[in-house]
RNA sequence: GGUUCCUUGGCCGAGUGGUUAGGCACCGGUCUGCAAAACCGUUUACAGCAGUUCGAUUCUGCUAGGAACCUCCA
């Protein structure tokens, strides 16, 4: 194991501590994941992203580490026209599917966005939907700690109550006068004893396609209810880290803790981690709003906003050139800079290859520097835009070395390899295949083809004849190929 | 209205009580038959006002503008 200097910012106490887990060398993280009745979009991409950092890290440190990502497949209620329907069951009854061939169908493609952002899969993916027993026993218990009640065939929590032993609003520093004072009178409301209680049995409407049979009524479970569940069932009574973006925090993490110190007299998790916002034109980028991009709109660059496609590593790039606690503001400007950004990184890296070992080291000094600097950074709660600039120093270094400007020895290229190695693919997990994008092998005869017109054009170039040299180039350059000539002789790409 | 937070140069984005973040763009240079590309170098900041301080972009207060949450949401 790597020395541990780890700090990450904890929500719940609003300042910076030192990472130290519960049990040594085993970490549990569990991470609120997606609600799978549409496609995942670029806000969806931010905390899977930023929480792989963390998974990954850890991972690198030498933690043993169980990261559980739950899938939200059932019990999101609506509050408005539909009075309470599931989120999923409309959508089913819309597209005349099965509601889990709908779950399945998103899930799948969800992955597969996933794996083009190169996010490692989780430990455990549980679906609330496989979890209804779990989260009807956990019902029970709170039931019997008399910190909830039943009306009408519901289970509803009880806030007032709960609040005068411990304290609600803890996490999002809200108090339940306000609450009483603020929450609007919504639909549905008649059965609960309080405003600010929540649900953890719905009853089901006749119309209601998603119902499980219960003590209580034919229902499903209220949705604040399944991360507790899963997250103790999988990770014990008490684990290390709980994240998700920040718009959870309130009700939803307030919520969960409420019910695990209602289960089990104590709170369950040591760090609370929230990831801030994307942001389009300023505002957030989500489903009520109506203002979101999906993933394969970006990787398709199929949208009216979308001025190009961006490949999935220029938007994980992009993502990680901010700290994960700030807002993030989408636009093609900021997204090309990142994909030139990206590119040109890993031309630096390319160059690492190429480089010639010298006897003496002019530069040595910095470069053995850049390690530590790099895991400074990662240690100060996954500052991940200061390890790409320490980076982009190495670039700079690499640059130089290779225009002669500076020296470097074989142990000075072998550390400039390992720190790209180390923190550039390893923990930031960038992939260096993507920009290229389709598959080398279908594209060999094309290269061949150009590699065949530059040789020509060089036999022209020698016996300078212009015309013939400037025709090949300018005519590739239309057919939307970039053509240098560098010194060590002609280089093309693809533009 | 309440809670929490933000405002950095042309753009995106770090950070700090006094010392260059980084990227993109611009400009200058190197290279080149020319060009492009590449590389090197460099310029433009900390919303406004007041206070604390030897000194504030960084701390405090006020003003202006903006955001998230308070309803499903990453």
């Amino acid at each position: 194991m790597r020395p541990n200097n780890l700090t990450i910012y904890n929500s719940i106490t609003r300042k910076k501590e030192l990472f130290v887990p519960i049990h040594p060398e085993h970490v549990g993280m569990y991470v609120c994941g997606p609600t799978v009745y549409g496609d995942g979009h670029l806000g969806h991409a931010r905390p899977a992203i930023t929480f792989d950092i963390v998974f990954r890290y850890l991972k690198h440190l030498g933690y043993k580490v169980r990261y559980v990502r739950n899938i939200t497949d059932v019990g999101h209620l609506e509050h408005d026209a539909d009075d309470g329907e599931d989120k999923i069951a409309k959508k089913a009854r819309l597209e005349q599917l099965e509601p889990m061939e709908v779950v399945q169908f998103y899930l799948n493609r969800y992955h597969k966005a996933m794996d083009a952002l190169n996010v490692l899969p989780p430990s455990i993916e549980p679906h609330a939907s496989g979890h209804i027993i779990e989260q009807i026993e956990y019902i029970k218990k709170i039931l019997e700690s008399g910190y909830a009640y039943i009306s009408e065939g519901s289970v509803y929590f009880d806030v007032p109550k709960y609040n005068r032993d411990y304290n609600y609003g803890k996490l999002s520093g809200r108090n339940i006068e306000e609450l009483l004072s603020e929450t609007r009178a919504l639909d549905g409301q008649a059965e609960k004893h309080h405003p600010a209680d929540f649900a953890l049995w719905k009853k089901a409407a006749p119309e209601h396609i998603m119902h499980w049979p219960s003590p209580w009524s034919e229902g499903f479970p209220g949705w604040h209810l399944e991360c507790s569940t899963m997250g103790e069932k999988y990770l014990g009574e008490q684990f290390d880290i709980h994240g998700g973006g920040m718009d959870l925090k309130f009700p939803h993490h307030e919520c969960e803790i409420a019910q695990s110190v209602a289960h089990n007299h104590h709170e369950t998790v040591k760090y609370w981690m929230h990831n801030n916002m994307i942001t389009i034109n300023g505002q957030k980028m989500g489903k009520s709003l109506g203002n979101f991009i999906t993933l394969d709109e970006f990787f398709t660059g199929n949208h009216k906003l979308l001025t190009q496609a961006y490949s999935p590593m220029t938007i994980r790039f992009f993502i990680l050139q901010a700290q994960y606690r700030s807002t993030v503001d989408f636009s093609n400007e900021a997204l090309q800079a990142s994909e030139k950004a990206y590119s040109r990184m890993l031309e630096g890296y390319n160059r690492i290859a190429e480089l010639k070992p010298a006897e003496t080291s002019t530069i040595s000094d910095q470069i053995k520097a850049l390690e530590g600097k790099c895991y400074e950074a990662l240690d100060d709660d996954l500052n991940t835009p200061i390890v790409i600039a320490h980076l982009f120093e190495a670039c700079r270094l690499i640059n130089i070395a290779k225009d002669g400007q500076a020296q470097v020895t074989a142990e000075d290229i072998n550390a400039l390899k390992a720190l790209f190695d180390t923190f550039l693919f390893e923990i930031l997990g960038m992939r260096a295949d993507i920009i290229a994008g389709e598959s080398a092998d279908a594209l060999k005869p094309f290269e061949q083809a150009v590699d065949l017109l530059l040789e020509i054009r060089a036999e022209a170039k020698a016996a300078k004849n212009w015309a013939t040299s400037d025709l090949i180039r300018n005519r590739l350059a239309e057919f939307g190929f970039n053509v240098k000539d560098t010194k060590d002789g002609v280089e093309w790409s693809l533009k």
